[in-house]
DNA sequence: CCAGCGATCGCCT
DNA sequence: GGCGATCGCTGGC
C-alpha cells in the first residue's frame, strides 16, 4: 500500500503539483467499498489571474473552497448533470487548483463498473465527470481534506513516479480563454486519457 | 430578477 | 462528428 501524501505536497506552484500528481492514486472509500484510480490526466488552474480558472472573478460561494487550505477537494457541478473534482494547491489563498481529468482504475473495478454499467474498462474514469461517477464523488465531498485524514472518504496516495519523458503537455480542454497556455498534462499514450476537444461555443436554437 | 452558458457525456448518424 | 440533456452560477438589467 502507498502512503498518503502530506499537506506540503500541495503547498507549491500549481503547475508543479499538477505534473507530480500524475501516477499518484486517488482513493475513495464509501459504504459500498473502495475504488481507487491512478491519475493519468490533470489540468492546472492558477487562480484569480488565470482567465480559465473558476476563481478568476473572485471569491463566490461556489468556489470558496479554492481560497481555503491546500490539500482539500473542490467539487463543482456542471452542465446540469456532472460533477468534477479539483485538489486545491498552495501557497494558501492563491485560489489555485488541479482538475483531475482521468485515471485508470487500480482498486474496486467491479464497484466502479457497477456505477458505470455501460462503460468499457478503460473508460471507467476517462474524463472528469466519469472519474467522479466511478468514484461516487459529488457535492458531499466538497471541501474534504485529502491529505490530512487517514480515515477520510477521499485520499490522495503516492504512486509510481512518472518519468518526465513520459509526460505530455498541451492546452486545457474545453476552455475558451488562455488556449495557448499548455497546462494540461497527461501520461503519454495512456489509454485512459480523455480525448482532446477544443471549446466550441454553443449557439442557441433558432426560435 | 432572469437569460445565457459552461473545466461534459452518451447516443445518434 | 453532431447534438440534446439539464441546472445553478454569474452578471447584466
Amino acid at each position: 500500500m502507498s502512503d498518503q501524501l502530506d499537506r506540503d505536497f500541495f503547498d507549491r506552484p500549481v503547475v508543479e503539483v499538477a505534473r507530480t500528481l500524475l501516477g499518484c492514486v486517488l482513493s475513495r472509500r464509501s459504504a459500498d467499498g473502495e475504488v481507487a484510480v491512478r491519475l493519468t490526466e490533470v489540468e492546472a488552474y492558477a487562480g484569480p489571474l488565470d482567465p480559465a480558472s473558476h476563481s478568476y472573478r473572485g471569491r463566490t460561494p461556489r468556489n470558496a473552497v479554492m481560497w481555503g487550505p491546500p490539500g482539500h477537494a473542490y467539487v463543482y457541478f456542471t452542465y446540469g448533470m456532472h460533477f468534477c473534482v479539483n485538489l486545491v494547491c498552495g501557497p494558501p489563498n492563491t485560489a489555485s487548483a488541479v482538475l483531475l481529468r482521468a485515471g485508470s482504475v487500480v482498486t474496486g473495478s467491479s464497484l466502479a463498473a457497477s456505477r458505470r454499467p455501460r462503460s468499457a474498462v478503460r473508460d471507467l474514469a476517462r474524463g472528469p465527470a466519469r472519474l467522479c461517477q466511478a468514484l461516487a464523488i459529488d457535492r458531499a465531498l466538497n471541501g474534504v481534506d485529502v491529505c490530512g485524514d487517514p480515515d477520510g472518504p477521499l485520499r490522495i496516495l503516492a504512486g509510481d513516479s512518472v518519468p518526465a519523458g513520459a509526460i505530455s503537455a498541451g492546452p486545457r480542454t474545453g476552455v475558451s480563454s488562455a488556449k495557448d497556455t499548455p497546462w494540461r498534462f497527461w501520461i503519454t499514450d495512456d489509454p485512459s486519457v480523455s480525448p482532446y476537444r477544443v471549446h466550441v461555443p454553443k449557439r442557441r436554437r433558432p426560435s
